[in-house]
RNA sequence: GCGGGGAUAGCCAAGCCAGGUCAAAGGCGCAGGCUUCAGGAGCCUGUCCCGUAGGGGUUCGCGGGUUCAAAUCCCGCUCCCCGCACCA
């Protein structure tokens, strides 16, 4: 199998050509055939598809052409995604002249200068890389049905109508909601302020603080606090005097808050009026009472407490908090700053920690003995963050309230909390407000807050219904791996309600709400849908304003009927049946593949819309999820300068090289790793493959059936049974594995044992093996596939069959002789270091191999013991009058019989008492090859047998004895 | 923290669900040989340790256990990766 040169971009556009010519690929319904409907997730157009699209991808087109192969009428259609903010954003960001982003589309997706400054207009820039996509796609050749390709936002506008009518049947069943959120906000873009757009404070998301309203004069001073429950402990307050506060009317009432918490709250749906600004200081020595029993306590000064968090206002428990006892401390221990203020030293020094909460392995104050154990010093002591995370924890899951709290003494803190919170509101003791634990800024640099979301519309996938029925659907598909299928039911049960509308970025307006658009995640989970129309929409030209609810409502859900329908829309009715019809035959999704990123999202949103509007034979049969790629181990990114575009990849490699490296890159949940090196080795291999394929077509020869001609077309029926057991459960690696290598070894060891090979055998081997191929390098395989003289497409050929009557289990077990023998062989050559002259090999006599098919016998029914052994054995005559040997023979057997598997043991069985002598001296020419000197062969009880050493009577049956000198 | 996935010989990676054919597939790398008008091609052999006869020893993250028998089952531990929401 030598190299030659070969020029795959000839033979790819070649065979794209013919494809196109051909419409090969182009489906449409079919009654009379069983139909295949695979999807991959519309890849979003804010840049080039890279070879992680590929991975996926190129597992749905193995998967659709594997159907194909085998009859089914497969449909694989292709669409992009411009909904969402990102294309708005870099589009922007492009106007704004910003240069790594400049730098990186150049560079990276190669986009020419002329291009790039139309980029300036989001659309435009949409547009360009579907082209450049499109391209993408069809060179690495996936077969896709170009007619039904479309893509997202207003900018299609008949997708934006069933967009449209998809979201009002949600909304009409229930499923769609108002309500209120809290986002990470900035306040200068007046936009939610999602992960990927932040300079700082990545992961942090808002948190709900309890505001206690201790009482202050005539209004409140609201405390901000995770631990409602600790106010029975309160020993006074902290405020920053350096901070600026402020007087404000909160919904009527006088707070005193921080000055930038009266910002924040005015954008959590409080009313706030500023009455005036003052210092912190002003506060400073005064005396508040809290609102359970109304004890006057004091305010101190604590710089530690930062006026950008919460309200700016803390109460402190020293018994429980690390650091209120730490600050109190540092008062205690500096009474001149007491005295600057005016306060009286002994105000501090008469403060006693309040314990309220009893833990298990700590004494009264646990605040004040993690501070000792930790050895904390100050409050500037970065331990002081361990110290209170440790209280926390321990006081939450253990702690047991005490009396002093009243009606909730005796309960664990985290039984009572909600409880408190609850009632502490209704009381007006309490309000709350929301923050941010980390500071969080805005790629333009503003410092991020929570602001409350108003009139939000919301998904509501926390409905139990809801989550029953997608679990439902989980449990009837197929999910690939199957190991997924829990990562599924764990994922829906987890999600709650979701925002789906945004006020951002292009899409599809709310129809009953246009000010809205239908967030990104929100708008691609039924689209597979809109796939078995859009054909007609094309063909007839449909026009959006003629697809009103009724169309959609009849030809996806089967409501009204066609005539009604006609007169409401215009659209001619027989139209309106294939379309239907059409919807009726594709419809359900028969496999959806994606990266397991996308369970938690995308895919669950795909399950649930679908359970919400579809009946049950509609929803998904088969979900895929497989691993994210990495390039040399590496993650994937653009800024770290290693992120591979598709394009560039099938340029340099060609597209069946991509293809079936990353086939054999990984399967299941695992990351597939993709490896220059690798690529390289397997262009290597299907240079060879191209060569002997070239080789076999015009072979001619003797074509004798021997021993190994059936041995190689039995071995090929395994290898057909396995490749398609593999690519039916999506296990696209193991199949690539066994249809490449597995396959070619075996050939390699067809041609090794056969001096002058049978072509015709060779050409029957290379017809199934170019179809076994075929799905993962479909160019090559065309181009084999008539260079062996086939008509037609290998595309369309049929899937090669297990055929039963070519499995010739005596000759596979004639060949794991032979290569048993060999492996003897050459271990005692190189144990002994011998360089051999002659060879002698001494197989079986007749009654072992009586003896050791009877002990398989035995053992297929129950494991045998010697002596049973024996007995049975002693029955035959001829095994008798060898008794001695016999029990040697047998006692050293028996163990290996017993632990055979038993699938084995019926391999042996099946293939009987095989003619040892005759295979060995057939093979002799082929052994006196492998080891450069004589081979000879006896029978163990051959009278003129040459056994100077005795070593013949070693024979056991596979296993002849050797001697060699 | 919650949830999911992992840990196998130089590397990548099968096997584990259904315990014995497992010193453990396949690929890559490496070494030796062959082939070739010596291009990153092909073929053969080797690649845990020991061994002058096909054998033996020790391995599958760590520690226990079940079993005649465990990479595979059970318990405990350590470490790694990924996701965790208004975002594609």
């Amino acid at each position: 199998m030598a190299q030659q040169p070969i020029d795959w971009k000839a033979i790819e556009e070649k065979w794209r050509r013919r494809w196109e010519e051909a419409r090969l690929f182009e489906a449409d319904p079919d009654p009379n055939r069983k139909k295949c409907f695979v999807t991959f997730p519309y890849p979003y157009m804010n840049g080039p598809l890279h070879i992680g699209h590929g991975f996926t991808a190129t597992r749905v087109d193995i998967y659709a052409r594997f159907m194909r192969m085998r009859g089914y009428n497969t449909l694989f259609p292709w669409a992009w995604h411009w909904t969402g903010e990102p294309i708005v954003g870099a589009s922007l960001r492009i106007k704004m002249g910003d240069k790594d982003l400049i730098r990186a589309l150049k560079e990276i997706d190669k986009v020419p200068d002329e291009e790039l400054e139309k980029f300036i207009d989001p659309v435009y820039m949409a547009r360009y890389y579907t082209r450049e996509s499109r391209e993408a796609v069809k060179r690495i050749g996936f077969s896709v049905d170009w007619r039904r390709e479309f893509h997202t936002t207003i900018y299609e506008p008949t997708y934006s109508r069933f967009i449209e009518w998809q979201y009002m049947t949600l909304r009409d069943l229930g499923y769609v909601t108002r309500g209120t959120h809290p986002v990470v906000w900035c306040p200068s873009c007046q936009s939610p302020t999602g992960d990927h757009d932040r300079l700082e404070g990545e992961g942090v998301f808002p948190e709900e603080y309890t505001l206690i309203k201790f009482i202050f004069e005539d209004g409140y001073l609201p405390a901000a606090t995770f631990r409602p429950e600790t106010i029975f402990g309160v020993t006074n307050m902290f405020i920053n005097p350096d901070a600026t506060y402020v007087e404000a009317l909160v919904d009527g009432e006088k707070w005193i808050i921080s000055k930038s918490a009266a910002f924040k709250l005015s954008e959590q749906l409080k009313k706030v009026r500023v009455l005036r600004e003052f210092k912190g200081r002003e506060l400073i020595g005064k005396y508040f009472k809290e609102p359970i029993n109304g004890r006057e306590l004091p305010i101190l000064p604590g710089w530690f407490v930062d006026p950008e968090s919460a309200t700016g206002v803390v109460y402190s428990v020293p018994a429980h908090a690390p650091a209120d006892w730490i600050a109190l401390k540092d008062l205690m221990d500096k009474p001149e700053i007491l005295s600057e203020f005016g306060i009286p030293p002994e105000v501090v020094r008469e403060i006693k920690p309040i314990s309220l909460i009893s833990v298990e392995g700590f004494g009264e104050y646990p605040a004040i003995e993690v501070i000792e154990q930790l050895n904390v010093k100050d409050q500037f002591d970065p331990k002081l963050e361990e110290a209170t995370s440790i209280v926390y924890r321990k006081e939450f899951h253990t702690g047991v309230l005490k009396p002093i709290c009243g009606k909730y003494a005796g309960k664990t803190v985290r039984d009572v909390k909600a409880q408190i919170i609850e009632d502490f509101k209704r009381a007006n003791i309490a309000d709350s407000m929301y923050d941010l634990p980390q500071r969080v800024v805005c790629r333009c640099t503003t410092r991020c807050i929570v602001k409350i979301l108003e009139d939000q519309w919301f998904l509501k996938y926390s409905d139990p219904e809801w989550k029953r029925l997608a679990h439902e659907a989980v449990d009837a598909a197929k999910i690939f791996p199957e190991s997924a299928r829990v990562y599924f039911h764990d994922k829906i049960d987890w999600l709650r309600d979701w925002a789906c509308a945004r006020k951002t970025g292009l899409g599809t307006p709310l129809p009953w709400s246009p000010d809205w658009i239908v967030e990104t995640l929100s708008d691609s989970t039924i689209y597979m849908a809109f796939y078995t129309i859009v054909k007609h929409i094309r063909r007839y030209d449909i026009k959006p304003e003629q697809l009103v609810r009724e169309v959609f409502d009849y030809i996806f859900l089967g409501k009204g009927d066609h005539d009604n329908v006609s007169r409401l829309s215009g659209i001619p009715p027989n139209i309106l049946r294939e379309m239907r019809e059409e919807f009726l035959y594709w419809y359900p999704v028969d496999l959806r593949v994606s990266a397991k990123e996308l369970v938690p999202n995308h895919l669950s949103f795909f399950i649930f819309q679908h359970v919400a509007l579809f009946p049950r034979e509609l929803w998904p049969r088969a979900i895929g999820v497989n691993g994210v790629l990495t390039i040399e181990g590496q993650k994937m990114s653009k800024s770290k300068g290693n992120f591979l575009t598709l394009r560039d990849v099938v340029d340099r490699f060609g597209a069946d090289v991509v293809r079936l490296t990353l086939a054999l890159a990984a399967e299941e949940m695992d990351d597939p790793d993709w490896r220059e090196e690798n690529a390289r080795s397997v262009d290597a291999r299907l240079r060879s493959l191209y060569a002997f394929i070239n080789q076999v077509s015009g072979m001619s020869g003797e074509d004798s059936i021997k021993s190994i001609d059936r041995w190689l077309l039995s071995m090929l029926q395994s290898r057909i049974r396995a490749v398609t057991e593999a690519i039916e459960n999506l296990k696209t690696r193991t199949a690539a594995e066994i249809a490449l290598y597995e396959v070619w070894n075996d050939i390699r060891w067809y041609l090794r044992r056969r001096e002058s090979p049978n072509p015709k055998i060779l050409r029957e081997v290379a017809n199934v093996w170019v179809r076994l191929l075929a799905p993962f390098t479909p160019f090559l395989c065309e181009e084999l596939w008539s260079m062996l003289g086939n008509e037609g497409f290998v595309s369309m050929a049929e899937w090669p069959k297990y055929d039963e009557s070519k499995v010739d289990v005596r000759a596979e077990e004639v060949e794991e002789f032979i290569r048993g023998v060999i492996d003897d062989t050459w271990s005692i050559i190189r144990v002994t270091r011998a360089s051999p002259k002659t060879i002698y090999y001494y197989v079986s006599a007749g009654w072992k191999w009586k003896a050791f098919i009877k002990l398989l016998e035995m053992s297929s029914v129950k494991k045998v013991d010697m002596r049973e052994a024996m007995r049975t054995l002693m029955e035959d005559n001829e095994l008798r009058s060898v008794a001695k040997d016999l029990a040697q023979f047998v006692s050293r057997l028996i163990e290996e019989v017993n632990t055979l598997p038993a699938e084995r043991r019926r391999a042996l069985l099946k293939a009987g008492i095989i003619d040892e002598l005759g295979d060995l001296r057939e093979a002799a020419d082929f052994l006196k090859k492998e080891f450069s000197c004589e081979v000879i062969v006896y029978r163990e009880d051959d009278p003129d047998r040459y056994d100077p050493r005795g070593k013949a009577r070693q024979a056991r049956p596979y296993r002849p004895a050797i001697y060699i000198e």
